[in-house]
DNA sequence: CCACGCGTTCGTCAGTGGCGAACCCTAACC
DNA sequence: GGTTAGGGTTCGCCACTGACGAACGCGTGG
């Protein structure tokens, strides 16, 4: 037996009503049917996920768990199939932007006025997310062009070159680092961090540089934004590691300091990536020609 | 026949090796099996999902948009086996907070940090969110603790008072309204928007403004988050509609101008969400008294 | 023209999924 | 204490499904 929406779709119906049989009255089935497919379920995953009792069932705490999983994979397959359905009548009129927020607090806001000035009828989609997310959005058709760090992704992707953008360690003022100018990274390993989303390209770079210098990253809190950084850092929550151009913008009016990194990984650039330039939308390619017309034509970020 | 996730499966593989048999030989399978199935699930689209020649198969546009969506499913069906069999070594030791813009750069870095410096041993994962997303996340057990602008959700949750936020326009410097101090949301309405994300409160909040006063909401760029809005409004690409707080830590950097909305919408509070504080684990639970407790003890934002 | 590699259709058969019947259990009511 | 009601489980049965191998069709390359 493996997993089946239609076993997952009657467990959430049993969870919601609280009994089997209520289940399998509103899915017009035998309560016996109902019954076989949850004891399949609960033998699949080797653990019980319902206590049964005269008056029904309730969740155990796998259950519940099973519960909230099982909604999200429903959604997404109920999404799967309304997107089928319309895509025999899609089209195709705004372009796709997934871009890091280095790019985002730096370059695009210029880019992209002069881009309308240009382009006034084409739409832009812009999202923020972290640098290997987006190459796997770029790859998986959810965005058209990706702005971010460049990095080894492993997708077959074409890559142009951007912009330089090298990281910082921020620090308190009143921090023992806080009088230095610049900083070995393993000088930082010796006080907790400030961290950044789980899955984005700095984290995945420090825990690395930890690693390599065989010590132990302490992050006492997890954030998924450069400015929610700065401030924890300045509320004296810890250092962080952040691109240099993207958090001018921040510290002028905080009571922080700002460190070069001088490990080589922290010299960093970011980079266009497109899953084929022939196959986008005009629009997205006129796009993508702009982005690279305006980072060649700046030798270094203004 | 129905979706289900052996055929996504076989499709995503196929799709992948570029012949049928293929991936029936990676799959173990008979070529005719996988041809059938490949068969039934475009006839359950009713569309074609592939083209078939002598060298294999390419995909159709609608095969493209199926391959990604069915990754995405896929994906989360392999995340639902992986939870549910670290179900039962699963342990509890980090407090999932999501929560909006405006309360992460206004009140949590100082209200975390007095937090830790009570209870150094519990960990915090924070994401930022939109506002209805938290609310969902928080129905849906993916976050123990929501902190958001109050809204109407629908969603069986325990509500807590958190701070005031009013929400005001940011415009160009040299914009027509940039000399007012006040203004009615419908003035605004004369103008190019840049808009936040499509789900954001705030986002919902202006288009609701904009039907209510009978007029066109024009918005040619949108962001996920505010500093990129303000860096869009100081390019020049329109005004926006932020929370005054929020982005006090911005606006003094830039060349915009703030101005407060007068409609009775824009005066916001935000709320702190839970599912139900006796289910929380204590660590939640005692974080959740702490913003609460912050929260009454603070009779105005600093 | 032939060989090869690709895919499709069809008949067959083991396995699946839903049914109804029979049964068990517990709580509530008289 | 006995009866009723509402809950759930197990089992035998049967129609349907899903995978197989065989036979076939098609286009390309030698």
């Amino acid at each position: 037996m493996k997993l089946d929406p239609t076993s997952l779709k009657l467990f959430v119906k049993v969870a919601e009503l609280g009994t089997i049989t209520g289940a399998a009255d509103a899915s017009f089935m035998a309560t016996s049917a109902v019954s076989k497919r949850l004891s399949e379920l609960e033998a699949y995953f080797n653990t019980p996920l319902l206590k049964r009792n005269n008056r029904g069932i309730e969740l155990t705490p796998a259950g519940s768990a099973l519960l909230n999983l099982s909604r999200g994979v429903l959604h997404n397959l109920e999404d799967l199939d309304l997107q089928m359905r319309d895509y025999a009548s899609g089209q195709r009129g705004i372009v796709r932007v997934f871009a890091n927020m280095s790019a985002i607090t730096q370059y695009l806001p210029q880019e992209m006025r002069a881009f309308f000035e240009q382009h006034p009828d084409i739409g832009v989609q812009l999202e923020e997310k972290v640098s290997p997310i987006i190459t796997r959005e770029v790859m998986n058709n959810n965005a058209d062009i990706g702005v971010c760090a460049q990095l080894h992704h492993g997708y077959d992707l074409m890559e142009f070159p951007y912009h330089v953008d090298d990281l910082v360690l921020v620090v308190p003022q009143q921090h023992p680092l806080a009088q230095r100018e610049r900083v070995f990274f393993r000088e930082c390993l010796d006080y907790p961090h400030v961290g950044l989303h789980t899955a984005s390209a700095i984290n995945l770079e420090i825990m690395r540089a930890a690693s390599m210098a065989n010590k132990t990253l302490r992050i006492r809190i997890q954030v998924t934004s450069y400015d929610a950084l700065c401030l924890m850092v300045q509320a004296g929550l810890g250092v962080g590691v952040l691109p240099r151009g993207a958090i001018r913008q921040y510290v002028d009016g905080l009571n922080v300091n700002v460190l070069s990194i001088q490990d080589e990984w922290a010299r960093r650039k970011l980079s266009i990536y497109v899953k084929d330039l022939d196959r986008l939308s005009m629009a997205a390619r006129v796009l993508v020609e702009h982005f690279i017309q305006a980072a060649s034509g700046a030798s270094s970020p203004s």
